[in-house]
DNA sequence: TTTTGACCAACATGTATAAAAAGTCAAAAA
DNA sequence: TTTTTGACTTTTTATACATGTTGGTCAAAA
């Protein structure tokens, strides 16, 4: 399978242009010639840029969804388990930050319906290893008996929240800094860390 | 003070225009047009858009932190005053949404660093109040004693970036439904509920 | 003191044009 | 036959300029 080994070459080129400058910022031609091949030739393995994207992004997702079923085997307590899927994810965009957000801004010869159904597939997968995360500690009785499923929903959903939150409020000034992320990962632990402390306990209902 | 009358009767013309159709599709001359004067009277009483806004604002800002002061008093619970203040935000931002987003989106000829700090104080004063609830139920004993000012923090985070998230799912298709201020309160309810809970006993670090 | 019509300047918007990048293909190289 | 390429076309983005809208001013009227 010679033919594979070529297209992992063209996506690994690929995506290091993708972290570094972005998808926008990237041409076809900058990326042909990173591995000193002709534009044409990167046609003849992709039929367009969208798929190269799809293609990097995809290899990006199974990944981290291997790191994090590794990270849910080895840990023994749910916080444990959550840190890690934190700190992966933080490892993550400060390696891949430009290449995430150029997803939200994507040039219109980008297939932004095929982009936005990765990005969903990507968070459903992720939402996946939480509920499992979650199932396993109630197995443990390390935490009370909940709606799983919606659980996570809202602790996925809060995980974001402080991310948009905390990169928004210094995106205005255009260049984001490598240590927001560690900043997010310290509020992230934190409203984990309560979160968790929550579903350890029978809910109050005055 | 005759002046101060005519001045309230602008700054309620002008937030009927921003509430219906934002900030920067409201022009001087609509909102003199309403109160059937001319766009120089308006400039008689500000001295240009940018104050005229900041005045509207203001005004919202202390009609809101009244009310989350009176749900602070009568509640009994926190959780009552969390929904309450929840209620609160629900119902403002149905009715001025529109004025809202466009705070983020200002035009040129409107101060943004005087806007951003008018968020910034709005937020302040909000935190203030999450605070004083949080201060409030420590002093009752329904929740144990923590780092109110790093929790208050946390939590008005989650709430904020639950709220982004959600907006963010649906302003692709620009039209934003008023559904989703509903769905937004439901799923901040539920985020309080758990992380009240977590609040209510000491935290266990393994 | 308050109000206004006429006026100006700055900004946003639309359009036409040039530059750049995506994508195609027949022919050469392997 | 499979892979690669240079030259070509089409699409998208960036630039410049013209035009209309809107914020803001002012002398004069009420």
């Amino acid at each position: 399978m010679d033919i594979e080994i070529k297209r992992q070459h063209i996506i690994e080129a690929a995506l290091r242009r993708f972290s570094h400058f972005g998808i926008n910022k990237t041409t076809m031609n900058e990326i042909a010639e990173d591995i000193s091949v002709s534009k044409a030739n990167l046609y003849y393995y992709f039929p367009d840029k969208s798929s190269l994207v799809v293609e990097v992004i995809k290899h990006l997702i199974e990944e981290g969804m291997a790191a994090y079923h590794h990270i849910i085997e080895e840990s023994a307590h749910i916080m444990d388990t959550l840190v890690g899927f934190l700190k992966i994810k933080k490892d993550f965009f400060e390696k891949h930050y430009l290449l995430h957000v150029t997803m939200g801004y994507a040039d219109s010869n980008l297939n932004i319906d095929e982009l936005n159904a990765l990005g969903r597939h990507a968070e459903t997968k992720e939402l996946a290893a939480i509920d499992l995360a979650f199932t396993k500690a109630i197995g443990t009785r390390e935490l009370v008996t909940f709606d799983v499923e919606k659980t996570s929903q809202i602790y996925f959903t809060i995980l974001k929240g402080i991310s948009m939150v905390s990169i928004a409020k210094v995106t205005n000034k255009d260049i984001p800094e490598i240590s927001i992320f560690s900043e997010i990962f310290e509020k992230q632990k934190i409203a984990s860390a309560i979160f968790v402390n929550g579903l350890r306990y029978k809910m109050i209902t005055n």
